[in-house]
DNA sequence: CATGAATGAGGTTTCATTCAT
DNA sequence: TATGAATGAAACCTCATTCAT
């Protein structure tokens, strides 16, 4: 892996560890194995680091949502198929999952300047089934409940509250909402 | 109020809206209108300030869930009771609720130091309501929806996502949930 | 004792411990039982307070010094009593005999500031005795030999190395220094 | 000269002209011609420095006492040799010699830290002398003596009251002591 | 006389960034 | 590309002193 690569990644650990503010430019070169200096030939500051992390996570579980869900012509499945390909995404990157939410929390002005937001896609899906009728829950409650369900979901299984493999959570989670939100809405 | 009132109500807003870190004793100084040496005499060090926030609010929100609670003897009705609680809490509190997700965020290592942590009455309340039957959907499942789901509803209510008076969403909410994990449960 | 007398006696105290620049005005103040501001009703400064610390402490050893070297005519009685006041002195006043030390290691110029340097009558004497004869011992090595030996009698008996009573040690610092300096010297 | 010498040098002769707390960072920083950051690059902390130097020249001086006194056989003059080594060592490095008594007096209890204390070499040659019965006076005695004539020599030799060459000063101190305390004693 | 909040200067330390090598 | 010393701004904190009460 090339020295770049390396430090995005590490970077991101650290990020998703301490904070971003709490982790210096000395943190990400000591645990790349290099020095600061060495840090500005790859990126021209901290922020760049940043930015580069949240808008290649932002975009590959975009893309991978987006093109998950073009496969999927029957609504149920497609909304399933959603909920597991995100929760797929955070299992697999628990590091960029927890930075997202991090630089969401702190810096979510900062977001607009990113196109692909995930978050965009479910807000469309959402809509989209609430206008076919299928979901008759309130379009916004239903967001809120899907994004919250879905991050607490990653973050009880992290800490470990919530047991079993990922299959069966990815399942669980996604029939667990689809019913909340579609067969039981009022 | 006092300067120590004022030095907390001010270093709050400033933690919520730029993270902890983010905000100096000089931002907290500034908008108190004081010094910063002025500060220290009302607090050890910043992170005084930080621990006396989140134990204060977590203490408040703790103590009028259990409060709340013990009124109901209704299984429905507690655990409505409990949503809307915790979203008044939310609402009227914007600053700390937000400032109490933050810390637990970044520093949730150091939640350990605290009692009377909200989080804990709301999962005893998942446990008793599951083991009661009324509860069918697993309580790990059942707790990430509740708590994500409270957490989004505030979060979209203060970005304006969601529309309605506190009082609409409260209600509706708490039936939202109460269906989801309750009536609709498997 | 009136406030300034218990300042004057807890800033000493505190000196002789910690340091001059390491005791604070807030430490005196708690050690008396006072506030800071108050220290200011009865010192200009913070600096005042050593001042007349040292000079009180200065004048009060070098007079009983003075005194008891006059009522003395035999030679040997007079170095022996010089000996034995200058270490009674720093017995009962230990706290007084180190902060005067530490004051003349790291303030030594200002020390100028001051008359009746009890420092000035010790070499007075060992002149005099030197010019009659009685000490043959060249007079600054035998100032340097009797200041360092009284020196540290008092901190070695103050560490508890040094064992026995205050009248023995005494007789004793006398008898050793009169021998190495009179009726042995070459 | 590296950076971090030169640090040490010029903290050295700040401290041992001003004392430790009142030589900041800053002025060891415009001594050395860097900005204080630098410092930082060198040293953990302010604190770090000092215990470099203490230890340092400690050590120094331990290792130039032990070697010195290993070579002499005979008693008089292991000991005439200890006492030279000593004013040597702090004729030659008098800003070393000032700088480790400050340490002594201010900071005595963190003197256990170190190892290899000078001190405890000059004891150790006095309990042997007098264990061998060359030198009558009592021990505890002979070192207030010794120890406390070696630092005065050091003082008077550098406020000028002591005049003649250091080689003279060594050895007048060495016979002075020598006499006093072995054969001398009572 | 005393309080204690506040000031303001200055202390130690941190850190993103630059730059000579 | 990389190093690592250095900068400079700013962070947190301390403390002698002042002042309204």
């Amino acid at each position: 892996m090339g020295t770049k690569e390396l430090i995005l990644e590490k970077a991101l650990k650290l990020f998703s560890e301490k904070g971003i503010k709490e982790t210096t430019v000395r943190d990400i070169a000591k645990a790349v194995g290099i020095t600061e200096g060495a840090i500005y030939r790859h990126f021209e500051s901290k922020d760049q680091i940043v930015y580069d992390l949240f808008g290649r996570y932002s975009e590959e579980l975009y893309e991978k949502l987006e093109k998950a869900m073009e496969k999927q012509t029957d609504r149920e499945a497609k909304f399933k198929e959603a909920v597991k390909i995100f929760l797929e995404f955070a299992f697999r990157n628990p590091d960029a999952f927890r930075f997202m939410n991090i630089f969401h929390y702190l810096r979510g002005k900062e977001v607009r300047k990113f196109r692909k937001i995930p978050f965009q896609l479910l807000r469309d899906l959402i809509l989209e089934l609430h206008k076919e009728g299928v979901l008759r829950t309130e379009p916004e409650y239903a967001l809120a409940t899907l994004t919250g369900t879905l991050e607490r979901v990653f973050l009880y299984k992290s800490m470990g509250i919530l047991k079993g493999s990922r299959k069966e959570i990815k399942e669980r989670t996604a029939e667990l909402l689809w019913k909340a939100l579609a067969e039981c809405g009022s």
